[in-house]
Parts: structure tokens; sequence; C-alpha cells
DNA sequence: CCTACCGATCGGTAGG
DNA sequence: CCTACCGATCGGTAGG
């Protein structure tokens, strides 16, 4: 009941609007979330909901980097302590499979369905995914360079079109799991990225 | 100003509410289009819009069997003319990539939109689009199946690892193109499809 | 954090 | 095809 109490109260009640905020817009689109259902979900009025945000794109925005946490936390950090380029890079396709096969959003990956929804809507939030996007993909490239460098990838081997068909890999494993149900699939992402890769690829946590 | 005549003016505006319907839902998502939003565009009034469909699944719905028909004029019938097999399957890969580098739509591929807005959403709408879902992976299988019965493609070929990955090339290249707006992705999609092939292929109308 | 309220828009209907 | 209208919900604000 002291000040410091009800700072950590707002901290609490904040971080609770967003995990609810990125399994609803999982599922509903982070265009669908609206404040409404989102303070009806948690019992609290519409004008308390928004007052840590201000405003719904600030919410949309916070929605976003939330997600970006969890998903930097299920996939990158468990391999982080492997050796970088192929071992590391290997890894982090299994975890990525993994992260599909095993949604922690009940709406599958929160990011790919986000790139979906706001690749033709020009403005923040389309900037932020985008800059998620683009820091994921240095990542993958950084490895995939170091690989090339260290000849256990191929001489010659272009780092862009591995990264390319990695991730056409994970975009058709999301659509085959959300869409069609079709568990088959995992296996098959991870036949597909062990051939790229000349090694095996196993779903990991 | 005969009988025929009105038949035929309703049929043009159902058609001209249908051809917009498809450009705005590619872009705001199936779910996004709204009653109000489409009347106005077209200079109408909402219960005139909505006569013609009574409500609004009904219209998206239509909606989604409208853009089935342009996918299938835009990328099917083009090739239907191939001799079957390895021909035909390079040629729709081709076609297929021609679509999305050209967008028919301003929202991009109809379809993979439709795909991932509604994979979490049970109902009508996700029925409809699994639906054509399916059929365009039974033509590509089928395709793939008389390619390795006529030798074509190495004995031995797992059509159903062919077909998806050749869907991930597919939507690694729309992701690209939307979201990441890089050209580049066209020859690394063909480059991927021709490597899963062994023969050639190239954007083609 | 709440209640109470704002104008705008939603999908849809009545009646013509 | 139209006007006129319905209740519900939208994002957001005033005031406490």
């Amino acid at each position: 009941m002291s000040p410091r109490s009800s700072l950590a109260d707002a901290a609490r009640t904040r971080a609770a609007i967003l995990a609810h905020g990125t399994a609803v817009a999982s599922v509903e689109g982070l265009a669908g979330l609206t404040i409404g259902r989102l303070a009806a979900d948690l019992g609290m009025s519409k004008s308390g909901l928004l007052g840590p945000f201000g405003n719904k794109e600030t919410l949309q925005l916070q929605v976003v980097e939330a997600a970006a946490d969890v998903f930097w936390r299920e996939i990158w950090e468990p391999v982080a302590d492997r050796p970088a380029g192929l071992p590391r890079l290997a890894a982090v396709c299994g975890s990525w499979v993994r992260h599909l096969a095993r949604p922690v959003f009940p709406g599958g990956c929160f990011f790919i369905a986000a790139a979906s929804e706001f690749d033709d809507r020009p403005g923040p939030v389309r900037d932020l995914v985008l800059g998620y996007a683009d820091r994921w993909h240095r990542e993958l490239r950084g490895q995939a360079l170091r690989a090339v460098a260290d000849g256990d990838l191929p001489a010659g081997t272009d780092p862009e079109q591995l990264i390319f068909e990695l991730t056409g890999l994970v975009l058709a494993l999301h659509q085959a799991l959300r869409l069609r149900q079709d568990a088959g699939a995992v296996p098959r992402a991870c036949q597909g990225m062990a051939r790229l890769l000349g090694v095996p690829v196993r779903p990991t946590a």
C-alpha cells in the first residue's frame, strides 16, 4: 500500500494487459484487438485499460514489443550457447520449428500473422514489425556467413538464398499447421532444412 | 429498361461489388471489409449493397469465390495447354511467381492473406478458403505424381515433400515482396524452384 | 484505476 | 435499388 506497491501494481496490470493482448492478437489480428474486448476479458474498464498506453496504436506497438520479447526468448536464447555458425543455425531452425509446433500463442506465430496483416498498411505498426523482421534476418545471415567462412557450408553458398529458403520452409510449416492442421508438416520442414544445411534438424526447445 | 435489362443491371452491380470487394479485402483483410465502406466507395447505399447478398458472411463467401476465379484464370489456365507432369508443374510455378510479382489485387495474393487471416477462425469462410487450398494442393500433387511416373523427377521423389517446399518458396516470395519490398526475391524463388524441379523456372504470364 | 458520456461506425431491418 | 432507422460497439475524453 506504499507508493512502491502501487507502482508495482501498475506494472503488473500493464504486464497482464500485454500478455492477454498478444494472445488475443495472435488469433484476431492486431487490428482486431479492441479495447472493449480486452477490458471485458480482464475485468477492467475501457478507460482503465487504455490509461497505461494512451491510445490504441501505442497499445498495438507495445503488444508487438511484448511478442518480440517472447519470440526472442523462445527461439534464440535457448540456442545462444551453441557454437556460432552452422551448429547455431541448425539449432535455431530446430527451436523455430518447435515454436510453431507447440505454439506459445493460441493463434500460432504472432509475427507471421502480424507481417501478413500489416504488410500493406503503412504506419508505425508496420515499421516496427518490419524492424523486428530485419533484425531476425540479420541474425540468421550472420550465422550463415560464419558457417560458410568455417567451411561448414559449401563455398559459394549464397547466405541470402539459404535464408530465403529456410524462411519459406517455416512459412509453409505455419500454413500447414494452422490452416490444414497437418502435423506431418513438422518432419517435412525438418527434412527440407536438413537438406539445405547438410546436418540433421530436429524440433527442440 | 425491359426486365432483361434490369436483370443485366443487377448482375453488373453484383460483379462491381465483388470486384471492388476482392481488391479491398486483399489489403484490409476479409474481416476488415465493411459494408459501409464498400457502399461509400461504390456510391451506393448500405442496404443496396447488402441486397444481393443478404448478410456480410454471404458477401465474404462470394468475395472468396470471385477471388478464386481470378486466381485460377491467372495462374492455372495459361499453363493448362502445357504437357502434363513436369512441364506443366514448372510452368505453373512460373505463372504463380508472376502472379505475386505483378499483383492482380492491390494487397498481393488474396489467398495467402485470407489463409493467414482465417486459419484460426472456424466457420464457413475458413472452410471455403481451406477447400480451395485443398483443390490447389491436389492439382499440384497430380502433376508431381505424373512427373515422377514419367521419370522426369528422380524415382523416390516424395510429391508431398516437393509441393511443401514449392509452397514455402511462394510464401517466402510473398513475404519478401509485400513486407520487405525486396524485388530480388523473385529470382531467389525461381532459383529454389528450379533446383527442386531440375528445370528452369521463369516468371511467365 | 473508476463512472459516465461523446460522436462515429458497425451489421442489419422496415418499408417503399 | 433508396431513405430512415435500430441496438451494439468502436476509440477516446471529462472528471474524479
